[in-house]
DNA sequence: TCTTTATGTCAATTATATATTGCATTTGCA
DNA sequence: TGCAAATGCAATATATAATTGACATAAAGA
């Protein structure tokens, strides 16, 4: 399933992907991979994105049941 | 660093390292690393632990700053 | 003591997240 | 319309998460 909170709160940042690639030291690719869905990054990258987006792991990639 | 808030919620769950790794379908070795800390599970692991452990990503896996 | 249970830890291997390159496609703006 | 920025997407290469097996250690009970 795509990630819309992620892609959304980085649109809320005025970020491309590319940017927030750049800001936490990823290629856009994997980024893109990322907002795409069927992906499963670390736990690092995870809490690294958060941070560069100002949201939490709860925020950006929890869903509840 | 350690991950205690896992272990913790892991025993409040009177489960063992081996327990827990059977239910989320891992390795005792994996659960082991993943508490001793220096280690960057993915997030669909980390996901599956906290269902088993009915607890939530910033739960078990976020600090704050 | 001696066993058993739970955990730590190491080395070697396998599976997969991420990098890299290149090109196609979409989208917004002139 | 058209261009150009932003994104999608595929193939291959590399780094590292996860497996497997084996042994060490610490604690608790007989």
């Amino acid at each position: 399933m795509k990630n819309k909170k992620m892609k959304i709160a980085r649109m809320e940042c005025d970020m491309k992907q590319e940017d927030l690639a750049k800001a936490v030291g990823v290629t856009r690719q994997t980024m893109g991979l990322i907002e795409a869905g069927n992906y499963n990054p670390t736990l690092n990258l995870c809490i690294t994105i958060c941070k560069a987006l100002g949201k939490t792991l709860n925020d950006l990639f929890w869903e509840e049941i």
